[in-house]
RNA sequence: GCGAGGGUGGCGAAAUGGUAGACGCGGGGGACUUAAAAUCCCCUCCGGGCAACCGGGUGCGGGUUCGAUUCCCGCCCUUCGCACCA
């Protein structure tokens, strides 16, 4: 201790240059949990505050440096919003179903139900260390039976309203994984998870109507308060495309007729040919005989081909049915091929094509020798010039080869031929979505079991709600294997149940369902965790939801966000809910990385937070995550940063142990702690929290600016300003400035904007531009004064060679003089 | 290919039309110490100059403006998402 001040006395705590971490962290904990400072009044607190974050899966390897900086972010989001007075509920689960805790089990050779416990266990240790107000009274864990129950529940509802089916339909396959995937679970191709190329299946397989809720889900963007690059997301993912479908009827084969979807009706005189997607079921029936060995053998490869050769190879292969469509604008015979660059799944199966103004119809074309018209003529261009490539750009366009409606824009002639050949019963215009209906079947073990029961004589049969929970039982030969049904399958005593309608014997559904249904509704649950009579209560959900405030990853921006709306769309539509979306604001966190890397087990630099919160304590941990950059960004974790936020706390730990309530405080240090005030007010609302903290910072260098012993009053704001950062250090001083109850419910302090009010300032003196001085100046200076005082500046004016031909004077900021 | 971010000292970063580099790390120098650690103080964008100062500088090239990291146009690089979506 070299400052010529003193503590009082040495106290607990208290190292020579500042705090002991563990001694202070770990008293704090136990004092939240004697007190119960971290539990909300669920029922009578006033102004409640939601403020949720995405709950972690929790594994084996235990909570990782980015699982902290997520729930710090919103730990301090939390903070803040109680010290402004509101009751804060900041509940914490765990999403530890799922596949990924499946494999991991298989892997290390541990059930999962024994395995997850030991998990949750962990990361709950490591949770609290980390020193966040969670309320863990109201947690879930979405394997446990008391929160599956009405996860299978919700299935229900959906079921019951029409909205969960049952189809057979071409799935993802993960040959190593053995199980079927969702679209979004495969990357490129191959499984998200191991990397394996990814077949085609045929399965029977449940999905939920997503896409009867399309339009809403995207109308709805506009009224919620998210991160722009969130909803751009959705908006990509729900796929928007406004079009026409158009009938091409089919030559001679007893009145069969192609519907397709198409977004360029006015290029329909250039469609020279047609192509079905390999799959559509009107192949066989357009087929000749001739043709019907090749197109077979064409399909058959279609079918076999896994999903990664049929897309990323793009090179144009396809197959003549024989058969011959007639162009309903033109009159003339088309020829109608099969081919794999027109998906199933998307629009009707099938297309027009117009290989002048579509790439991949014109490579087709090209490829096959098909015919290529020019039906849109460019600037310059007119009706017989040379397609050397797909005319694409429409703007200028103008119609030529197309009877008629030549010479019309792209745009009016979209409309009027769509309208024509509506009015020959041949085509409508139609709104036609990228969103697929969601497919919630999974053939495996880890999962809740789908509550269904299938009887030969009553079909599918919902379990009554009163049989709820379906209990996924305590087997050991849980591994799935290569028929594609689900592991379940092989245990009778579990499958075999009677029918709920007639009582004969029958059968359990032996899917389980996606995770993405688990979470598309825990944040329902939160409230009401501790109810085992419903999935949540009326009037406590009326209280606490919509969701305030939720933060999390952008990786999850169109799953799981997707997918949570959808569902408390759907549980709004029955009554159950009043109102439609779940959360009123959403921000996404940005990454944390290492040296420029993202952290990965495979490049062995993955930061774990123990040792760190072990040797410098969770509120230096936690504030530095902070202070790394922008929390919507990321930041870039380096061992080192550490010790400045560690420094900062200690600096503030002496101040505030060092304070005086003799005198009066500093004048000049008291503007800058309001100014400070207020810039930390504004900046944790926006998620600033790197400069929030900077500010913090720079008041300390003033306060402790010549080592003067600090007045009390110029420290103790700065405690509950800290709090939501440093919640023990600042528990620990608010009780050593001998207050009884938590800061975090002595409210923030007062802003006083006259204190912050400066009465000078340095005004800076440009000349034609560039920087030439700067003047003291008072606030209330006008410009002729501001001008005389800078032209006697000499280093200023010797700049100024002739007359002032313009001068700029912005108050508060600077003079700039134009000659 | 399409969509959304991002590019500023040795490093993490600030500043969204008004003094570029706040705050922190690292580095250099000093105080204290027998010494070291810790702590405290000073310096730290680049070039020139003993200095006061001068010139240059926010990925690159243009433009608007008294003034541009910030706005506009055209490129380059990079991260993420989507991708034969008709």
């Amino acid at each position: 201790m070299t400052s010529h001040l003193d503590p009082a006395e040495p106290s607990p705590g208290a190292t020579e240059d500042g705090y002991d971490p563990t001694a202070v962290e770990a008293k704090w904990q136990e004092r939240w949990r004697e007190r119960g400072t971290n539990h909300t009044d669920l029922g009578g607190g006033e102004r409640p505050f939601y403020a949720l974050m995405m709950f972690p899966y929790p594994s084996a390897e235990g909570l990782h440096v980015g699982n902290l900086f997520a729930f710090t972010g919103n730990d301090i989001y939390a903070r803040f919003q109680r010290l402004q007075g509101h009751t804060v509920f900041e509940p914490l689960g765990y999403d530890a179903f799922g596949i990924h805790s499946e494999n991991y089990a298989l892997k290390v050779g541990v059930h999962p139900m024994r395995l997850i416990p030991r998990n949750i266990a962990n990361f709950r240790r490591q949770l609290e260390r980390a020193g966040l107000m969670v309320d863990w009274r109201y947690s879930v864990d979405t394997t446990d039976q008391s929160y599956y129950k009405w996860t299978q529940w919700v299935f229900l509802q959906l079921y019951k309203h029409g909205l969960a089916y049952k189809k057979k339909a071409a799935v993802n396959w993960c040959p190593s994984c053995k199980t079927v995937l969702a679209n979004e679970q495969v990357v490129g191709g191959a499984c998200e998870r191991c990397g394996t190329v990814v077949e085609q299946r045929f399965l029977e397989q449940w999905f939920f109507r997503i896409s009867d809720y399309a339009e809403r889900l995207l109308h709805n963007l506009a009224t919620i308060d998210w991160s722009e690059t969130t909803k751009t997301a959705q908006r990509n993912w729900i796929g928007r495309s406004e079009g026409a479908e158009l009938v091409f009827p089919v030559q001679g084969t007893g009145g069969h007729a192609i519907p397709v979807f198409t977004t360029r009706a006015d290029t329909i005189f250039g469609a020279t040919y047609m192509v079905l997607a390999p799959e559509h079921p009107l192949v066989p029936a357009l087929t000749t005989d001739v043709q019907r060995e090749a197109v077979d053998a064409y399909r058959a490869r279609s079918a076999r081909q896994d999903l990664i050769t049929r897309k990323v190879n793009k090179e144009k292969t396809g197959v003549f049915t024989g058969s011959h469509a007639v162009n309903p604008a033109t009159g003339a015979p088309i020829p109608v091929w099969i081919a794999d660059y027109v998906l199933m799944d998307y629009g009707t199966g099938a297309i027009m094509a117009v290989p002048g103004h579509d790439e991949r119809d014109f490579e087709f074309a090209t490829v096959f020798g098909l015919p290529i018209v020019r039906v849109v003529a460019g600037a310059g261009d007119d009706a017989s010039t040379e397609l050397a490539v797909a005319f694409v750009e429409n703007e200028a366009g103008r119609l030529v080869n197309s009877g008629t409606f030549d010479g019309r824009t792209v745009a009016d002639a979209k409309r009027d031929i769509t309208e024509m050949l509506h009015g020959k019963g041949a085509g409508k215009g139609v709104v036609n979505y990228r969103l697929h209906d969601w497919c919630i079947s999974r053939q495996r073990y880890w999962g809740p079991p789908i509550p269904i029961i299938y009887c030969d004589v009553c079909g599918a049969q919902p379990v009554p709600e009163a049989d709820l929970p379906v209990v996924l039982p305590d087997i050991e030969d849980y591994r799935p294997d290569d028929s594609g049904i689900s592991p379940l399958a092989r245990h009778a005593e579990w499958y075999h149940v009677a029918c709920p309608k007639c009582g004969k014997q029958g059968r359990r559904e032996t899917d389980v369902s996606d995770t993405f249904l688990d979470s598309g509704w825990y944040f329902l649950r939160y409230p009401s965790a501790d109810r085992t009579d419903v999935a949540f209560d009326p009037a406590i959900t009326r209280k606490w939801l919509p969701v305030n405030s939720y933060i999390g990853g952008n990786e999850h921006a169109v799953l799981h966000l997707l997918y949570s709306r959808f569902i408390t769309m759907v549980l709004h539509d029955m009554g159950h809910l009043t109102f439609e979306e779940p959360f009123t604001r959403f921000r996404a966190h940005g990454l944390i990385i290492k040296e420029g890397a993202k952290m990965s087990k495979t490049k062995g630099n993955v930061v774990i937070p123990d040792q760190f919160i072990e040797q410098w304590g969770a509120d230096a941990f936690r504030t530095y995550l902070m202070f790394l950059g922008p929390y919507e960004e990321g930041g870039d974790f380096r061992d080192a940063g550490i010790s400045g936020v560690k420094r900062f706390l200690d600096r503030l730990w002496l101040a505030a142990t060092l304070a005086t309530t003799e005198g009066v405080p500093d004048e000049s240090v008291m503007r800058k702690l309001h100014q400070t005030l207020a810039k930390v007010g504004a900046d944790i609302p926006k998620l600033s929290y790197n400069t929030a903290i900077a500010a913090l910072m720079e008041y300390m260098n003033v306060l402790r600016r010549g080592e003067r012993r600090p007045h009390r009053a110029e420290v103790e704001p700065v405690v509950q300003m800290a709090a939501p950062f440093a919640p023990h250090v600042a528990e620990e001083l608010w009780e050593r400035f001998g207050h009884g109850g938590s800061v975090f419910d002595a409210g923030w302090p007062r802003f006083d904007e006259a204190l912050a009010r400066e009465d000078a300032y340095q005004l800076a003196v440009q000349v034609n531009g560039k920087l030439r001085g700067t003047l003291s100046v008072g606030v209330g200076i006008g410009q002729d004064d501001a001008v005389a005082l800078a032209l006697a500046e000499p280093g200023i004016a010797k700049f100024v060679t002739g007359s002032l031909r313009k001068v700029i004077f912005v108050p508060g900021r600077l003079l700039s003089l134009v000659v």
